[in-house]
DNA sequence: AACCAAATATGATTGAAATCATATGTTGCC
DNA sequence: GGCAACATATGATTTCAATCATATTTGGTT
């Protein structure tokens, strides 16, 4: 359920949370309780800078973790709040930290995580710069990021379902592609 | 001299560099050798894409430090390049892999910077998703990215620098922003 | 079985940013 | 001082993805 290293928590660090549509997971300023997983639905995080313009910081989905930094913090300095009817699973602060310093497979784990997620979203970001839609779904897809649906595809790559439709279909036209499925496409393998 | 947690390391880990304005510090491919921090000068990490794309990663500033990620990957994923005349120093890899083993505190100061990058790079994800070119640089503006030069910024959240010229005109001549100097511009406080 | 919501798929039109072009301002350098 | 490189700035044109529209398919629910 739980990604790594959090699976190797204890059953007790682990709280679920039901929220409404609008509700609040945590607000700028409130304690840091610990961080948070999505289960399902989706949380936003926004934050008003000085001169009152809200600023989205993050937008967790289903799979996705928040507030991982607020391990380092005393106050949480954004809102978080459910876009959508969701369950989300509440992780302690101090379960983690008193692991981390007791363990340093989890420890180890946990920055293992951090790393490859800056990773994850530099490679995201160099995809973003591709102008061209053709290039970008097929640099998508020969990255393995068509995993789930193509509309998700299409939101994690910065293009509307439409133009990720199109792409697909010109791609595979063009033979760069080859349909395997309904909503499933393969490389073209060269040989 | 060294931020949290490199402070902390002995001082054999460590060897200042001196560069030229456009020089290398390290190239995409390279075997990872550590992390950098900025004395002086400015550097800016790219990444290209096949398409010859360049995308801003970061832009370290003095004071800053880059390529944490690397101490989890065995070869760069960037360039990193002095866009002026600068000295960095580089911490090596093998003495923070040590520290990290066996000093709790040290790796615990790690795994905060990495999650404090995660979030740079989730705001900068959420910053391209915004459609509108002039929302996008109120927003990337109203978040401190414009620290650099216009251009970079462009480049950063992934606009022409003549969208973002633009953009800035526009949202100065709607009093949105005002303008404090050849390519600076100020967030109009609401109050 | 019937129904609904969401994903898949594609066609037509529009609009906004990219591109191309040009000019001035600024900085560092020989 | 003069030159080269780059940042700043804005105007004109083009292009390509967004938007709007519509139809079918699928999976889940009652």
């Amino acid at each position: 359920m739980l990604p790594e290293p959090f699976d190797l928590l204890n059953e007790d660090a682990s709280t679920p949370l039901i929220l409404a549509k609008g509700e609040h997971v945590f607000r700028q300023g409130d304690e840091t309780r610990g961080v948070f997983f999505v289960v399902s639905g989706a949380i936003c995080l926004t934050r008003l800078t000085e001169a009152g313009a809200a600023v989205t910081l993050h937008n967790a989905k289903v799979g996705g973790m928040f507030a991982e930094a607020s391990l380092y913090s005393d106050h949480y300095h954004c809102d978080a709040i459910a876009v959508a009817p969701s369950e989300v699973i509440h992780l302690s602060k101090r379960a983690i930290q008193t692991r981390q310093r007791e363990d340093a497979a989890f420890s180890e784990g946990l920055t293992r995580r951090l790393a490859t997620q800056v990773q994850d979203y530099r490679q995201l970001l160099t995809l973003h710069a591709v102008k061209s839609a053709n290039e970008r779904v097929y640099l998508a897809v020969a990255s393995g990021r068509l995993r789930g649906s193509v509309t998700q595809l299409a939101s994690e790559i910065g293009l509307t379902k439409e133009a990720c439709y199109r792409a697909l279909k010109e791609l595979t036209d063009q033979g760069e592609l080859c349909k395997t499925g309904r909503g499933e496409y393969a490389l073209r393998r060269s040989f």
